[in-house]
DNA sequence: ACCGGCAAGTCAAACGTTTGCCTAGGTATG
DNA sequence: CATACCTAGGCAAACGTTTGACTTGCCGGT
C-alpha cells in the first residue's frame, strides 16, 4: 500500500483537458501499478488482488471518479457492448415498442443499441451493414431483413458477427429469429370473417417480397380454402403499408369484375383505414356491406369510426426476446440457431359483422338492430 | 512499388479466425508500409502520397474487402461518430419521426445513434449519462430532459461531451436546443377556442416539471387571460401523457365544484382522447356539450369520432435540425449556442366548435342542424 | 539450507489506427 | 560540386485497456 508516485507524468495535461481519469490516474494516486487497478476494478479478475488493495483502489477509482474507457476495452477485448438493430421504417408505428423491448433488455445487459434505418432500400441495408461491420459492433438484430436479403447476410454472418432475425424473416437460412406467428395470424383472420358467415373473401397484402406479408397470406388463404370459401387477393406494389396504398388497394378490389367480397382482411391497420376511407368514398358501409379487418392492432385504431377489428402481435415481448436471443448467442456462439415464433391474438371489435344476408336480426326493447358489439 | 511481404507474419491466425483485414495486411500485400496504407486511405491525409502508391494501396485495400476499425480509430482521435439519443418514452409516438429525423441526418454525416430510454427517471438518466461518458460519445441529443435536470448537464457537459437539447427545455442553462414554440402552441390552442367564443376554459396538463408543459399552459394561460377569459387548470401527476391519465384528469375537472368549462385543451392528444372517453361515460357529447382539443396531432386522430381538432409540431424536421445543430457543434465547438424554435399549426377538425350558448343554428335544405365540420 | 508452491503485484506486449518526426533520395540553386 | 530544399514514405510512439508471463517475498516441508 506504499505509495510512489509521480513516475509517469508526460501526458497530463492532454488528459486533464479532456477531463478523463484513466488506469494510469488512479494507479499513482493509490500507489500501485496500473494493472493492478484494472483487475481490481473487474469483476472476472478481481480475486487476482488482495482484498486490502481491492478495496482501497476501488475507494481512490470512485473517488477520482474514473470510468473505464469502453472505446479502449473494445478494442483491446473485442467486445463493443453495441448491437445494432436495423429497421425498416420508423415511423411505423408498431416498431417503437419493439425498439423498446430491445433497448430495454439491453440495457440491463450493459449494452446499448444503433439505430439503422433502410426504408427497405437493399443498397441502403448494404451501407449499413457495411457500417456497422466497421464499428464492431457484438451482433446485429435485423428486422428489416427481405426474403431475397439471405446472400447478404450470409456475407456479414462469414464475418463472424451474429444476426438475429426479428419480426421478418429470410428465405433459406438458419439464423436464429424471433417472429410473429404470422400462419396463424392469417389464420385467424380468416376463421374470425368465416366464422361470422363470410364465403367470399378479399385480402390486401402487405409490402411484398417480406416474410409476414407472405405467411400472412398464406395463413389466410389456407384457412379459405379449407373453408372451400372464395378468395380474391389484391397485391401490394409499395414498400410501406401507408393508408394511401390501402386505398388504392381497395380501389383496385372495388373496381375488379366479378361480385364484390363481403369481407376485407387488409394487412396492416393503416392499410384498412385507406381501405374504410375507400369505401367511404364509394359510399359503401362498414360494416354493413363490407367487414373489414385490419393488422397489428396499432394504438387508436380502437377509437375509429367504425374501430376496427384486427389482429394483435406482442411487439415490445418480442423486441425483448430478440434481445434475449441476442445475449444467449453472445455468451455461447455455437448454440444452436433457436427459431421462436410469438401467437397473435385476435381482437374483435366492430368493423366486422355476419355477411348481409345472413345477419340475424334482432328487434331489441328500443326498437333498433343490435349486432355484436364489443364497447 | 517493390513488394516486400513476410516480415510482419505472427499475429495472423488470430485475424483470419475473426476475417478481419487490417492496415498491416493491406500494406503487406500492397509492399508499403502500414502508415501509408493509412494515409492513402484517409481524404485528408492523401496529398502525403503519391498517386500512383495512393491507386495502388486504394485498389488493393479495396480488393481485400479492407474496412478502418473505427473502434481503433475511435480511440485514436477521440471521435467514435456516435451520438447518444436520450428519450424518455420510447412508446410516444411522436417521437419516432423525431428519431427519424435525427438518425437519418446523422446517417448522412457518417455516424450512427445509440437509443437510451429514461422513463422520465432521474436516477436512470444519470444512469445512461454516466454510462455514455464511458463510451466517448460524440454528443448527445437530450429529448428526456426535465426542467431540473441543470446540473446533471452541466456536470457532463463539464467533461467536455456537448449536449443537444430537443423537444424540451431545461431550466437555467445556455445549450443548443431545438424545441417547438409551445408557447405558440399554447396561444393558437387558446385562440381557437376562445375565437370560438369559449368563456370558460380548461386545461389539462401534461407530465410536470418540463418544459413543454409549462410553456404550454402559460402560453394559453396569457391568452385567456388577454381576452379576460376564465381558466381552469387540472395538473397531472403523472410522468407519462396517457388515455389514463387523460381520463382520471377528465374526471376530476367534472367533478369539481363551480360550473364547467365549455372547452377543454389536452396536452396531448392521447389525454384528449382518454378525456373523451371519460365524457362518453358520463354521458355527455362532444363537441355539443364540452369541445376538447389535443397536442401533436398523432397519427389517426383525424380519423376517431369525433375527428380531434390538434396541435401539429414538425417533429421529423425537429429532429434533423437537432442532428444539424450537433453535426455543427462538433466542427466548430466554440460557436454559441443557437435555440431554435419551431412553429406548430393549428389543425381544426370536429371535436370543437362554438359553446352551446352562442352556437349559430342554421336550417339547411334538408332540415338538419348544421354545424361547422371540416369533412 | 534448499526447493516447491503460492499469493500478490509488476511488466510489457498486444488491440488497430493515427500522426509527428525522420530519412533517403532527387532536384534546384549557388 | 556542395548546399538547401522538397517529396514520398518509413518509423515508432501514442490512444487506454487487458492479460500472459514474470518477479518477489513468504511459508512449509524435507
Amino acid at each position: 500500500m506504499k505509495r510512489r508516485g509521480g513516475e509517469r507524468g508526460k501526458r497530463d495535461d492532454q488528459r486533464r483537458a479532456r477531463s478523463i481519469v484513466t488506469l494510469e490516474d488512479v494507479a499513482r494516486v493509490a500507489g500501485v501499478h496500473y494493472s493492478t487497478v484494472s483487475r481490481a476494478l473487474d469483476p472476472s479478475k478481481v480475486w487476482r488482488v488482495n482484498p486490502a488493495t481491492r478495496k482501497h483502489v476501488q475507494a481512490v477509482a470512485r473517488r477520482m471518479g474514473y470510468q473505464r474507457d469502453m472505446v479502449a476495452s473494445g478494442l483491446k477485448r473485442g467486445r463493443t457492448h453495441t448491437v445494432a438493430v436495423v429497421v425498416a421504417d420508423l415511423a411505423n408505428p408498431f416498431i417503437a415498442p419493439v425498439l423498446r423491448g430491445i433497448a430495454n433488455r439491453l440495457e440491463g445487459a450493459g449494452m446499448m443499441s444503433l439505430i439503422g434505418e433502410t426504408q427497405d432500400d437493399s443498397k441502403r441495408l448494404a451501407r449499413i451493414l457495411d457500417h456497422l461491420l466497421s464499428r464492431r459492433v457484438d451482433a446485429i438484430i435485423l428486422t428489416a431483413a427481405r426474403l431475397s436479403d439471405g446472400p447478404a447476410l450470409r456475407r456479414i454472418s462469414r464475418k463472424g458477427i451474429p444476426v438475429v432475425l426479428a419480426v421478418r424473416d429470410v428465405a433459406g437460412i438458419r439464423f436464429p429469429s424471433c417472429t410473429n406467428d404470422e400462419l396463424l395470424g392469417g389464420r385467424l383472420a380468416a376463421e374470425h370473417l368465416i366464422g361470422l358467415g363470410h364465403r367470399r373473401l378479399a385480402q390486401l397484402r402487405g409490402p411484398k417480397d417480406v416474410s409476414p406479408t407472405v405467411e400472412r397470406a398464406q395463413g389466410f388463404s389456407k384457412a379459405v380454402t379449407a373453408a372451400r370459401a372464395v378468395e380474391i387477393v389484391v397485391r401490394s406494389t409499395a414498400t410501406t403499408p401507408t393508408p394511401d396504398e390501402g386505398r388504392r388497394l381497395m380501389r383496385m378490389l372495388l373496381d375488379g369484375k366479378g361480385p364484390l367480397p363481403t369481407a376485407v382482411f387488409a394487412h396492416h391497420d393503416l392499410m384498412a383505414l385507406g381501405a374504410l376511407a375507400m369505401m367511404a368514398e364509394r359510399g359503401l358501409s362498414c360494416p354493413d356491406e363490407i367487414s373489414i379487418m385490419g393488422f397489428h392492432d396499432v394504438p387508436q385504431v380502437d377509437r375509429i369510426t367504425p374501430p376496427l377489428t384486427s389482429i394483435r402481435q406482442p411487439s415490445e415481448e418480442l423486441g425483448r426476446i430478440a434481445a434475449e436471443m441476442t445475449i444467449a448467442t453472445l455468451s455461447w456462439p455455437d448454440r444452436p440457431p433457436e427459431e421462436r415464433r410469438l401467437p397473435p391474438t385476435l381482437v374483435v371489435r366492430e368493423s366486422t359483422t355476419a355477411p348481409a344476408g345472413q345477419r340475424p336480426t334482432v328487434l331489441d326493447p328500443t326498437g333498433e338492430t343490435v349486432r355484436k358489439s364489443t364497447s
